[in-house]
DNA sequence: TTTGTTACCGAACTCATCGTTCAATAATAT
DNA sequence: ATATTATTGAACGATGAGTTCGGTAACAAA
């Protein structure tokens, strides 16, 4: 990819994360955008089809990231976040949180567009769908499945946001215990 | 009130129902309201500052009706719907829920505005916290009391909207269930 | 170095929607 | 019957979305 277009991909993408950090996606415009990345109008066009759009990618390229990152520490790579190999996924999950990669956390926050939570569940589905037994235990027989998963997404998201909603004083250890004394 | 604002002001209610039925609150115009509602342009700012307010007043007529009915039931008056008095007031929502009273469903889509789901979790919140005993032999005291409280909640919402996405195949007395063995 | 390609620029434009204004008209209350 | 109040709808300015296009700068390959 030709570096230009890589530095204004990049541009758009760090103004897009500090305007969001301010102020709901819907407030922003693509004028205020333009002007904090520094580029053409033309330009922001050329690289996304609307602000949707961008959106979108900007959720691919954060989840796809952190949740690869932890696909591959568990196929034996070391990680790159260097971690003291904790044992559990979800822990793991707490302390990315916490060190705030990629901004993330303003993504989550509860002004912010649904969407992000979206990505986020479903990213968190197939991982929790691969941690089941973990959670077997107190599961009813009476539940159907995809309602048990659902739960459990739902109640790993809403922690994250109680733990940021309440200033994230708790230490990643605390609340990976309070997500699972509550699950 | 006079009776062209009390007409007026149920042609934009309806008319703003109808069309969250069909799409996002934030795709929805005030040109498609006043179009729909059949009134003139000015007279919908006479009576919403802005198409954020409208919703707010929505919200608001609607979750005040149904949590105040709980409430005059609970205090020994009969209930408008007149449901064979159940004994969980969770199992008397998702009565209400499965008679769509008001559309409400519609509203408590994943598709929209997650002010709705704000405005429904507040309400909850107050209900939860008056039927805390019901919950507290699963609560580990380790757990803050604030966590707990919305943790229930959530629950709830999770499980109306699960089972909103998946048909509402289930009875009442089912979710219920699947409620109480969740949470 | 030269040349052809590709990305960026930015002003200007169309279009949709918002929210306001105002004078005319109709419904309501007293 | 009269005074009040609500509705009407056209017209307006403001804002932001997304497009167009001719010119410029960066890049890659020869």
């Amino acid at each position: 990819m030709d570096r230009r277009q890589r530095k204004t991909r990049e541009a758009i993408f760090n103004a897009f994360i500090e305007l969001l950090a301010k102020k709901n996606f819907a407030q922003i415009t693509v004028g205020e955008i333009i002007n904090k990345a520094d580029i053409g109008r033309a330009t922001f066009y050329s690289h996304f089809e609307t602000k949707d759009f961008l959106l979108k990618e900007l959720c691919e390229e954060l989840f796809c990231h952190i949740f690869d990152s932890l696909n591959t520490e568990e196929s034996g790579h070391r990680h790159i976040f260097d971690c003291e190999a904790p044992d559990s996924v979800f822990l793991h999950l707490f302390m990315h949180l916490q060190k705030n990669d990629n901004n993330i956390l303003e993504l989550l926050s509860c002004e912010n567009n649904e969407l992000f939570l979206q990505y986020f569940k479903n990213n968190l589905q197939s991982l929790v769908a691969s941690q089941q037994p973990l959670f077997q235990a107190r599961k009813s027989e009476k539940l159907p499945e995809s309602f048990w998963i659902n739960h459990i997404v739902s109640t790993f998201v809403e922690t994250v946001k109680w733990w940021i909603d309440n200033g994230m004083k708790e230490s990643p250890e605390t609340i990976t215990e309070y997500f699972y004394l509550s699950v």
